[in-house]
DNA sequence: AATAAAGTTGTAATGATTACAAGTTATAAA
DNA sequence: TTTATAACTTGTAATCATTACAACTTTATT
């Protein structure tokens, strides 16, 4: 809740710069990816909110993050063959998936570090990084 | 042809191994994938095969490149959001992404020379790189 | 040749995501 | 404050990649 209203300043501007409205459903969508910093899926987020907003549909969740994407505020995982992910964290990090707990983690990445060969003239846009294992927990 | 007669016997005995026959339809799949380095979809691969094998239907498609996959002969690719790519080339890479004309390209990577923090006592077993941007051709 | 295991194929089912249309809400002008 | 308009929400239907399944065919082994 702290986080959202420190940048809720930015939040709105930057919404109104896409013509997007902070509507009661964007702002659950958005606070419970604030709280639940687990890289939900849609599904996930669907039953966080259903009990605050009974009437919520799915469409909307999906509306939401499409939007929330556009304006730069969330990002998509691809990492699951099947179904998507979503981060309110936008800074540029990697991500672990854990084949045992399914747990989704972050870690930090020095890109500029990364020896590549091959992209010359290429004009690089995103960067992404998925790695797969057992995380530290289920090692043990 | 003749990297699928080199890496023959390499190919049979890791089949054999995981109890995979190579039949016509896996060999012709394999050429495929040998013959067209576009990182092909389920779709391309069909097209590309159905003149030869008039017979041949898109699940063994799916069933052959779940078998290699396995016996480790592929890779997935989870570039895209909603359809996956085959790689027949499995020696550490990353991809890249066109945004433009929507191909994509190999580059070279030293895994070993990135900076990663957050990872301390993980298991890693794969790491997987994707850029996406604009490629040399469509910068142009 | 007989048997069993593996492979192929067509069809149906699954499941995430999108398309669409009707109704609702918020914004801004009058 | 009313009004007009654009944006938003919602339920349902459509889309589409992938998998499940069952019948049939091929291959390997005895
Ligand atoms: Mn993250
Ligand atoms: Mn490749
Ligand atoms: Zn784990
Ligand atoms: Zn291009």
């Amino acid at each position: 809740m702290e986080e959202i209203k420190t940048n809720f300043e930015d939040i709105t501007s930057r919404l109104k710069n896409n013509n997007i409205r902070l509507s009661h459903q964007r702002l659950k969508v958005l606070e419970f990816l604030h709280r639940n910093r687990i890289h939900p899926t849609v599904e996930q987020i669907y039953h966080g909110l259903i009990d605050e907003i009974p009437t919520l549909s799915k469409t909307t969740i999906y509306n939401t993050l499409n939007a929330l994407t556009e304006a730069g505020l969330v990002k998509i995982l691809n990492i699951e063959e099947n179904e998507a992910r979503y981060d309110i964290e936008t800074d540029e990090h990697g991500h672990f998936k854990c084949k045992v707990c399914g747990n989704i983690y972050d870690f930090k990445v020095n890109m500029d570090s990364l020896e590549i060969k091959g992209l010359d003239g290429f004009k690089i846009l995103t960067k992404d990084m998925y790695f797969s294992g057992i995380c530290a927990k289920c090692v043990e």
